[in-house]
DNA sequence: CTGAAAGCGCTAACAC
DNA sequence: GTGTTAGCGCTTTCAG
């Protein structure tokens, strides 16, 4: 393992010429006679010459890399929005450093910060949970940089963004609901303050009312901490219960994974999915689909949102002007929701 | 948005000092007077220093990154994998950048190539697909390089890598379904000539052996391209019927994507999982626990596989002695294998 | 204790 | 066409 890697310099003075011109040459510079440059080349090659892009960086003050932060790689939402961002990142000639928040503030602005002295070209940034406080810190970095779905209210307007219409998401679950009969319709959310509950939340809200429906109880689960968040599986599956016992038909769920808790707790206390109540997932994770019964769910086009914040940080580093996106979830209707049969009093059964 | 960011010069210039002294403050060079050491360090702050990362690479030669390769990101195994990795590359002050190959050997090299230039500290290759041909290519990048779960077996030999043992885990899923009670035995996997496949299948034959039971018929999916593979669910839903044909009354899939794909054929046949038929995966991805019935299953300790390559990665940039690992599989026992019921004949039935 | 100077590997004016 | 030189931002001898 030889530390000292060959240079440019090397080169040069193997083939008895300067430095620059074995740089002119490697860059197919036209003013480098056309034979000669063949032969650098093939010495280079012969030689294992690497170009160093660090010392590139240095010069240019472009590093063609830029920095991702999700919450959780693990996570299948994130791992479909980073697949997508990779995708474009790379046909644009483009590396992606990636680092995990864990929801946790500190966390997220640790990695910024070390994307920053990374210099890197631009920043994503999805599931932002940076609050005021921290804003102008990041907005002072100037370097450009994308939200995507970001957590808190204030952070749309000063940066860029794509988000996915939550609000229109609840409305198409309820909505789904409503238009197969049911009318007592409850909402299964998480505890922490974070927009995407509350917006799905004001849609479930939005649907009924324009239903004429009151809305049902609401239950939301309830964390120690703001930013600590159970398992949403655990979730679904510890809440249930409590929107059964309200006498719901249909029930809307903060995501899949809660769809899948709030499912498993029907199959232990013996309730039929859909029969007895119809359950609404959102995101449509793969998992979604294999589930049983599969989980009808407001799709989110997590490719789509992937690359299309990649696309706009692109559009950034060219200088060219950039709308903020808003991309709409749809239904895709399945197995775990159902019209609501009419009521058969219990003498009449078998 | 300045483009020119402010630099080591500039602090110098205002405090009256010169450059090095301004670094060797920052660095907390006990050289330096106390007084001044903060008096710099305040300075910076109100100046919005940030350190050029770039600067400091191209002198130190380090550049505090390491490269990952894995197959796809969205892949459920391989994105707990990198959460693993990043996990403990962060607690090390290494960044990670993460690249896909979508199993294709040239964009496998192609990134590797690209980590080269970037100068990364190192390199962690998932799923290697690279064959002979490459291997000396990438062995004189003489780069500390980790593999895992590595694909092709010469590589073993020449590389620092982390593994898990799949003969062992088709020899646990076998002797799983052995013990209880079934004979006719069959393994339902994928049409590449990966490794993991061959020696999965390896350690069903060796089980079987072992029990004394005749291989029953091995259906092996069969893709057109050795390195495209087809969805796995599609794999396991296409090729369940031959199995069944083959009156196979416990089945071992190649992975739980297989083993989910089965399970859907199942109930789209009428087969009840486990009574009439008992599927054993691979992998132990959360979605394994979460379908209907939930899959028994061979874990991976995705985690630990993550977190040990980059262990190792981390003890090579220390110029430790690193010995290879093959971590071993375990098996999860849930609620799609069962106790093979003795054959009743039709006409007992009701 | 501090400054001047060299150099990491590369590109691009500017000379010849 | 090709070489010389400067400089990207930083760390680190080496003098003083």
């Amino acid at each position: 393992m030889s530390k000292r890697r060959i240079s440019i310099q090397d080169i040069a003075r193997r083939a008895g010429v300067s430095h620059s011109t074995v740089s002119r040459a490697l860059r197919d510079n036209s003013v480098i006679s056309p034979k000669v440059r063949e032969e650098i080349k093939q010495l280079a090659r012969e030689m294992n010459y690497v170009p160093n892009a660090i010392a590139q960086s240095l010069l240019s003050s472009r590093t063609n890399t830029i920095g991702v932060v999700v919450t959780s790689i693990a996570d299948p939402f994130f791992a479909e929005v980073v697949e997508g961002i990779e995708q474009v990142a790379r046909s644009a000639g483009l590396s992606v450093v990636l680092s995990a928040s864990h929801r946790d503030v500190e966390e997220e602005i640790a990695a910024i910060n070390n994307f920053n002295r990374r210099r890197v070209d631009g920043i994503l940034v999805a599931d932002s949970r940076t609050g005021k406080q921290h804003m102008k810190q990041l907005a002072q970095i100037a370097m450009p940089t994308v939200l995507i779905n970001s957590q808190s209210k204030e952070q749309s307007q000063m940066f860029h963004s794509v988000e996915i219409d939550d609000r229109l998401g609840g409305k198409l679950a309820v909505e789904h609901l409503v238009s197969l009969g049911h009318k007592r319709i409850g909402y299964l959310g998480v505890g922490d303050h974070s927009k995407s509950n509350q917006q799905r939340l004001e849609g479930y809200r939005m649907a009924l009312s324009e239903a004429n429906l009151s809305p049902m109880s609401v239950v939301v689960a309830i964390s120690d901490e703001d930013n600590i968040r159970a398992s949403d599986v655990a979730t679904g599956q510890q809440m249930l219960p409590k929107l059964v016992t309200a006498g719901v038909t249909g029930i809307f769920c903060y995501n899949d994974m809660v769809a899948v808790g709030a499912l498993l707790a029907c199959q232990e206390l013996g309730i039929s999915v859909p029969q007895d109540l119809s359950l609404v997932g959102f995101d449509g994770i793969a998992l979604s689909g294999y589930v049983t019964p599969p989980l009808t769910t407001i799709c989110q086009p997590m490719l789509e949102i992937g690359c299309s914040a990649m696309q706009m940080l692109l559009d950034l580093l060219q200088e060219k002007t950039v709308e903020n996106r808003v991309l709409s979830p749809f239904l895709v209707q399945r197995g775990s929701s159902a019209a609501l049969l009419p009521k058969v009093p219990k003498q009449y059964l078998i």
